[in-house]
DNA sequence: ACAAAAGTGTTCCCAATACACCCATGA
DNA sequence: TCATGGGTGTATTGGGAACACTTTTGT
């Protein structure tokens, strides 16, 4: 008879501080008690993948998610050293700015870690955030996706700093905004900020319900 | 205490008669005894996800894979009848030609049946099989992967013809032409077929070690 | 000689890229 | 007035798309 436990673990990405960090949990308990790990857990007898997910999440971190699918599915013999668990893995979105997390339950503490500062992490969840971050950054050229990360009202330099970031690589500033401003997908709003110094600049709001529009008619988000 | 099973199912697409194929078995017990089937199982204990895969492949078709990734996994509650099972599933391509299927164990019998005429299938396995056809011609686009499901040696119009059913479009031969040639990643073979009538043809070969190298490079394929 | 499939080049156009100056504000 | 970040237009180029005739064979 098989004997194979079956889990959840949640990679969520957020943007703050113009860097992308990814939300951990200090694990409470053995194995790897004291190390940071991603959020996850065991799924229960009766609820979908999805909903363990979003439960766990909200034990553990009480963070609801803006986007979620599914990653990838991690199963290696020995990947848990108490029992054989394959986890299948999910990847998400959300703007931090509308959470406030907290540590519960299973975790000891909980903290948006920059993905230029990570820790040593538990069992083989450094090769599943590795995974995410590939499927971040692919996702980001053909899905507008980078408007989860944000705030609901952003600066188009947000916007631009957060490919740069993510793509790691330099964006012509003209050629970006011309670019995304042909698509139509952005609302710009009579609202200006002044960042300290500099020119105030003018927030935009992305279009959610003109996108699914667009796409419906062939339109397909692109941006090199 | 969980009580949740673990299975593996393969997509297996071949390319036959200018036309796309999915291997199927026919269920020998129930429940759906006497349907088609993706091929695939229950992972053992201390097997991994692929060896699972490749277990049951070999076991129930007598099938050896030529290309495998993960596709997905599907875990609703009740998608089973009776016990909650997780399944990970598989996209293999292998080549028709090189394979001799054969029922065996679990399968009452196994065939290819064209994309266009399936059979209805057990399961949720109709829609593994629609997320397996959207994954293939994506990955068409942006891979070379059409090459794992033509003979070694094959003809530029196979290859034409293998986009054009896939992608379900017509594309301009001179162009398509062009565009692989410029890849410089076939080898021309001093070989020539005749297809009954019409000017023989040319045979080619797909240059593995040249596409490793050129990747490496930073070169990109890409076939819109 | 004709039917059938293979093979081949050129033109046009649009979208990606490169590139630099002025504007509005706070200090 | 200066430092800082915001906002904008044009010229060039390279790749995608459209398009038709010649070649080689079997019948």
């Amino acid at each position: 008879m098989q004997n194979i436990r079956v889990a959840v673990d949640a990679v969520v990405f957020g943007y703050k501080d113009h860097q992308l960090n990814v939300l951990l949990i200090k694990r409470k308990v053995a194995p790897f008690q004291g190390s940071w790990a991603l959020p996850g857990g065991l799924v229960l007898e009766n609820e979908s993948l999805e909903t363990a997910v979003e439960r766990e999440l909200k034990e553990e971190t009480n963070v609801t998610i803006d986007y979620l699918e599914q990653l990838y599915s991690f199963g290696k013999p020995g990947r848990d050293p108490r029992n054989r668990v394959i986890s299948v893995a999910y990847f998400a979105l959300v703007k931090p700015a509308h959470h406030t997390i907290k540590a519960d339950t299973d975790a000891q503490d909980v903290a948006w870690f920059p993905m230029t500062e990570l820790p040593e992490l538990a069992f083989d969840h450094h090769i599943i955030l590795e995974k995410a971050k590939t499927r971040l950054r692919n996702k980001l050229t053909y899905e507008p996706i980078g408007f989860d990360l944000l705030s609901t009202k952003f600066l188009f330099s947000d916007l631009e700093k957060l490919y740069m970031t993510i793509l790691e690589k330099k964006i012509d500033r003209r050629n970006f905004r011309k670019k995304i401003m042909s698509f139509e997908i952005l609302e710009e709003l009579d609202e200006k900020v002044s960042e300290g110094r500099g020119r105030p600049a003018n927030l935009f709001k992305f279009n959610k319900k003109q996108y699914f529009k667009l796409q419906k008619e062939g339109f397909l988000f692109d941006i090199k």
